[in-house]
DNA sequence: CATGAATGAGTTTTCATTCAT
DNA sequence: CATGAATGAAAACTCATTCAT
């Protein structure tokens, strides 16, 4: 475990390799618990060089933020084609949404759990990027709406406040999806388009949305 | 803001004291760093006395998880009358829960964020409590599909991933409400009623779900 | 266990009481590691009191040492008569010590071990005791040399030493005989009066000496 | 007295200084009253590099008395030559250890004194040392009485009871002449040979054991 | 007399962080 | 570049001891 103890490797790649460890430890232990021991052993390079690089524990953990932020966004934007309809932009995410989150369960945790626990200056940090992703699904719901020849007579903070729980809800099915086994990324995100939006009254007449063959 | 310096109480007062402090405290820094000189401190009392009561850090915070888990739990059933209609139910259960949330923001951050970011112990105190949550939700969705008259071809698994995902999306507008100012908890529920009941795809159609007078 | 929970007795035997729970605590745990609550819990009384009757624990402790001293040196002396040939004298002291030892295991650990561990005031207490000890096997020993019409040439200074060793091996193998238990008093005693009356030569050459009928 | 305040050594030399500092304080004050931040200071050092060196106070004092047990076999052991009588080794081993004794009084404190007050772990570490010297002077026992063409009808307990008995007189002499500044080594060990090889019978008729020239 | 309530002072231990080589 | 050596500061926890009732 942990990378291979290779010598003179440049500074750029040093780094990725610090911040993977960092991210593992971050997402394991927590913030606090977190030391910069285990990080520097499990990076396989010595602790003064991570201070050399990343100067403190704190500028680390708001590096693995970042980087884990700006992957998980890039993730969800490849995973969605804009000339699509917005159901299908709206389900094409959530998919490539669970994926990542299970595929780096350790990241999730850092930006899920770890980054909001620990103080405003690392929750902003997240929080920027929270706030790209609703204002997707915001612009998602809003263009949805004009594609029902629907004039939405929505307020905008109703359309706010119906983002937030889109993406609350999904947050909460990624940590769920990530704790049960069996649950694929496919189901998580059929159970929340099914519920955001068919809504439980129409799912309780039978009508279900489809998700596409793909 | 801590309790007044009084002297001679009797432990059953003391005890309630310092878990209020503790709550704040641990709210604010997180499990980790809050330190229990602080929490000593906002108590009014000297750090010895707080282990003489509670025994140590951790049994401290699960003190203040179980406290704060139970009052919760009392808020949204105290809320809710199981003879009237579903979504009814829901409803108050709903207008319950942020309300409870917004009035103890500092509990809730202990339940949602600290409780469950610091080790399994703590985070199963949380888990039984929510599960009671979700199990009432659960219920509620499917006496709603039965109300309406029809089989609910909706498997366990299905259901449970949707209470999941409207229990998620409640404790995600909780926060959201927490830190805008001007979001009331009947906002909050109103948006989830729309969001859960009607699904996007029918308030678009301008279908939405209406709260009661009350 | 522990002393019942009366009301009302007189000081006198509270304080009985008390120290016979401190003897068993110092005696198990050492003098710094035993506290004053399982002492105070121990004797059935309330800690406030404990103080009130013995002002601290050093005071405590100093008690303790006191009354096992005297009891230990009771005991000898009760063993011993006067009248009767030094040999006689040394195996019937002996024989009384083993068996008080062996009969207050804590009492010894607290007089043998904690007393000479834990600074020059209490070692000093039990110095006291121990001297009259050397002195009583000192006179002994120079009795017994006038009785074998000898003018012993033996300087003073040589026979302190004898008896600080023979009394040394006395205390070391009552350890020894607490801590084996298939190892009786007498048998302690006949060892030792042999070693130190006939000596390692003399054994070796079949000359034992031989104990009493008692 | 403790050691200069010199940057930068070698691990292996900041243990040692460590292990010197650990004893002295250990042996006067005791294992439980012995502070962390005094031994550190003694030893020139900084607290956390103690902790980093020997992990703890446990370990700490479990070194120590490893140390010190091996010190004190060894310099018994390159005391005798195995090749001369036995009264001649025993001699050769009790000068040895007198004067190693006499020369390390703390660390003669914390192998007589402090090993055995604070738990079966420490006690268990200096009972194998000792054992190894009753084994010796029980070998030396058995092997004196068949030079002297004597069939040892001595049992085999009996002999451990003396060989017990005689350690422990040389245990209590060690004591003895560190609190007397004038006893050298050498009257400590030609007293306790007396006693041991000849007797008090066999004194009181002037029959001393004499020691060799050297 | 007796005790529940309370604490000042100290303990071991850990960690992020920095030099000197 | 890279690292072994080193530390200031703080944290959890304990204990002998004392009032107020």
């Amino acid at each position: 475990m942990g990378a291979v103890k290779t010598k003179r490797m440049p500074r750029a790649v040093r780094e990725q390799q610090m911040l993977d460890a960092a991210v593992e430890i971050f997402g394991r232990r927590g913030y606090m618990a977190a030391s910069m021991d285990e990080i520097a052993e499990l990076a396989g390079v010595s602790k003064p060089l991570v201070y050399l690089y990343l100067n403190s524990k704190e500028d680390l953990f708001t590096a693995c933020i970042r980087r884990e932020a700006q992957a998980l966004v890039a993730a969800v934007r490849s995973g969605v084609r804009t000339d699509l309809p917005a159901d299908r932009q709206l389900w094409d995410g959530l998919l490539a949404f669970f994926a990542h989150t299970g595929r780096h369960p350790h990241a999730w945790s850092v930006l899920h759990l770890q980054a909001r626990t620990h103080g405003e200056t690392f929750a902003a940090e997240v929080t920027a990027m929270r706030e790209e992703i609703v204002a997707f699904v915001t612009q998602l719901i809003v263009v949805a709406a004009r594609e029902a020849h629907r004039d939405p007579d929505l307020p905008e903070r109703e359309v706010a406040g119906l983002a937030e729980a889109l993406v609350g809800a999904a947050e909460s099915l990624a940590a769920w999806a990530n704790t049960h086994e069996s649950v694929t990324p496919r189901q998580a995100a059929t159970t929340l388009m099914n519920f955001a939006w068919s809504g439980l009254a129409d799912l309780m007449e039978g009508n279900a949305w489809t998700p596409p063959e793909g």
